[in-house]
DNA sequence: GCGATGAACGAACGGTCGTGCTATTAGTGT
DNA sequence: ACACTAATAGCACGACCGTTCGTTCATCGC
């Protein structure tokens, strides 16, 4: 969040403008790709010199792998750490998911969701960029998957199903809707991978404690809010 | 499918090459991009000069909506009529997402999901692509809750849900597994596509027909094969 | 045969891309 | 006030982009 300090303490310059650039390639890298976002109208945006630009990453694919840094601070700031601070279990699990369905309807990027372009953009180009991306999203399902393991740990949900199953059910979700939404405009598809999600996590839900009774029933209670 | 045709029923030697054209470029776009494609690249490819394969299309962006109607094409082929064969209501519902799935799991484009791939590209640039890759998708969106609507009226899925909602959830899952097969090589996402999209059409069922009784249960009939 | 037609070619255009090199500025320590 | 250093600007390069132009060549009606 706050710019990069040295070891003395200083707030150096270029730690500055780097951000700057960073917050601006991000946004506009959102909406053209990543590929698409040259160091040309990066600089002409800033009011800065495309070599002064330049040199502050040294090539375009550092500038690259910073962008995609830059995006995933934030995107843990505002989705992660806000879905992280509810209550343990399923409430964390509902929270998560609507943070990230929230960060998108709000566009906290201008283009919806920053990795949902970045992937789609480079899942056919190999390199370091890729990896990155990729490694970023993979800790995203991971942490997705922990909070459904945590959430049947703490009784919520029944014991038998696959974490990483339901994990990836539910942001097939969130993706679908951030897919209709920037496709189609429809921002109706929010509410849609809401409701998908509630009923899905209601399904998922253990039945109230009892005597030894299979997890197959439903219960009335609903995931969210 | 085949080359089209002059009144006088011969076939141009312009149209053949057009046809080539096309074939490598859905293949190059569904990689690379649609704005990655680059007409020298494509000639070199080819074998052809730029200049003529220029003059096939008289601009890039009529190249790329040909590029992106031959894909739709395609798509049909593979995915609607092989889906559409399967008898009406549920089987054929059933039928279109697995023929989906298959499609994206075979790499009939190489880079995955043509469509996945151009709408995350395009859907922040305004214009004549655009417009043409979401009237595509919206048509296939349209035709898979239509595949519901027709399930409900032969009895075979509830009556009283929204079409478009449960169009909207199964083709989600689709689009997830091709993103983490695309991004992560994770084959297992189409099964955990298949697994999850069959177990929603389960709690779309309609109950077996009896006297009158709320559809709140489930049977225990599966989806698919 | 001959002229018309359309397909494909090679060369070149202006523009933008990423990337180096060198000079100049601005900030800091003494 | 000065030297030192990091940050930025200016400029040019080579590569590639989409596009245009004029030309060549095969084909086909006459």
């Amino acid at each position: 969040m706050e710019p990069a300090r040295k070891v003395d303490g200083r707030v150096e310059r270029g730690d500055r403008t780097r951000q700057q650039i960073l917050d601006a390639a991000v946004d506009i890298a959102s909406v053209e790709g990543l590929e698409g976002l040259s160091i040309g109208r990066l600089a002409l945006k800033l009011e800065m010199s495309k070599s002064g630009l330049f040199a502050a990453f040294g090539s375009k694919q550092d500038l690259q792998l910073a962008t995609v840094d830059h995006a995933a601070e934030i995107f843990v700031e505002k989705v992660v750490l806000r879905g992280m601070a509810a209550p343990r279990g399923l409430p964390r699990l509902w929270s998560l998911c609507d943070s990230k369905l929230e960060y998108m309807q709000r566009e906290v990027f201008r283009g919806g969701c920053f990795f949902a372009a970045a992937s789609a953009e480079f899942d056919g180009r190999p390199g370091p960029v890729r990896e990155r991306i990729a490694a970023h999203m993979k800790a995203w399902v991971e942490l997705l998957a922990g909070a459904v393991q945590r959430a049947q740990k703490e009784g919520h949900l029944q014991a038998d199903l696959e974490p990483a199953q339901l994990a990836f059910e539910i942001d097939s979700l969130a993706q679908g809707a951030n897919w209709a939404y920037q496709l189609f405009g429809d921002p109706t598809a929010f509410d849609r991978a809401r409701r998908a999600t509630k009923a899905r996590l209601d399904a998922a839900s253990a039945p109230p404690r009892r005597s030894g009774q299979r997890a197959d029933r439903r219960k009335p209670a609903a995931a969210g809010d």
